[in-house]
DNA sequence: TTGACATAGTTAGCTGCCTAACTATAATGC
DNA sequence: GCATTATAGTTAGGCAGCTAACTATGTCAA
């Protein structure tokens, strides 16, 4: 996702309305004020995450696998809940497994899949790198109030729902 | 940035936050759909875009070009203006020159410098472009009235000022 | 004036994502 | 029972971003 750090002056927006009838003004400005504060957030999550030498991608996999009470998934689970494909999940996995927080484990039931496994390498990973994550988090979310989170989550789900229109 | 699909459940949260005391799970499930939420927007506009034949990076490009009254720039401003490095203007640029919507133009007063113009084919591709992508602007925001989106300006700007406690 | 530093743009090579094609195994239907 | 189809995982190669190093030009101060 690009980091546009130039957003548009209500002068050119004013600008591009007059030459385009159907440009609405506070959709636009909303929206890439949205995309914009969705990008930093995103990269302060990896500058946060870096300072533990981890990406995003694989963080979220060891959390995934945290989630479960096997701490044991698949690739293709894994990827479909990463919203990735298996071939990027085969590269995430790689480098995890060289880093021994996961392993792959071969299935008996099903030759063809294999089971991957949080380590105890990988868990206390984890318990080094959430506490710091959740703590910053809980910082940078301080200035909303409860009522201010729960209007977030009404206006989010209401675009949420406008997505499909947007494609 | 990732498209987590599987945004965690109260009951995951509930279970992370026993493990971890700094966990503040409405500050962590509205990051998380927040990330959500951003990542979906930025590839439906991408779709939106491609049909044109335009990623994100080359439209902003035009965008950034046609904001200006000279219709021209130089590769480190649109570089900063965009937030990626001059390497990366250069291939997007390179691109544009290709498909003749941008023109490089050497310039006089300082040799180093090379001035960016959008020409006639840039500006018709967004006069195409533009309008298609404000309609659809325009119907994903349709569910927010002026004042939700006030309230989503008001939200995203108390976000943005904690983005620095993350880092 | 000239040596040191700064700036504009490009190139080369890295990374993490992607798609497409492949192997191996399992499931299904004639 | 066996051919077809589906599924799991991997590999190969492409693309858009990055950093670092480079060339050329401009600026500034001893």
């Amino acid at each position: 996702m690009l980091q546009l750090r130039d957003l548009p002056t209500p002068e050119i927006l004013a600008k591009f309305a007059d030459r385009y009838p159907d440009a609405d003004v506070t959709a636009i400005s909303g929206f890439l004020y949205m995309l914009r504060v969705a990008t930093d957030l995103s990269l302060a999550l990896d500058t946060c995450l870096s300072k533990h030498d981890l990406l995003q991608g694989r963080w979220w996999v060891l959390i995934l696998l945290m989630r479960e009470e096997s701490v044991t998934s698949t690739p293709s689970i894994l990827a479909e809940k990463l919203g990735v494909t298996r071939a990027t999940m085969t590269g995430l996995l790689d480098g995890l497994e060289q880093n021994s927080l996961v392993t792959r484990v071969f299935a008996k039931e099903d030759r063809r899949s294999v089971k991957i496994q949080l380590t105890s390498a990988g868990q206390a990973k984890l318990d080094v790198v959430m506490p710091d994550y959740y703590r910053r988090l809980k910082q940078c979310m301080q200035a909303l109030d409860e009522e201010k989170r729960m209007q977030l989550q009404q206006l989010l789900g209401l675009i949420n729902k406008g997505i499909p229109a947007l494609i």
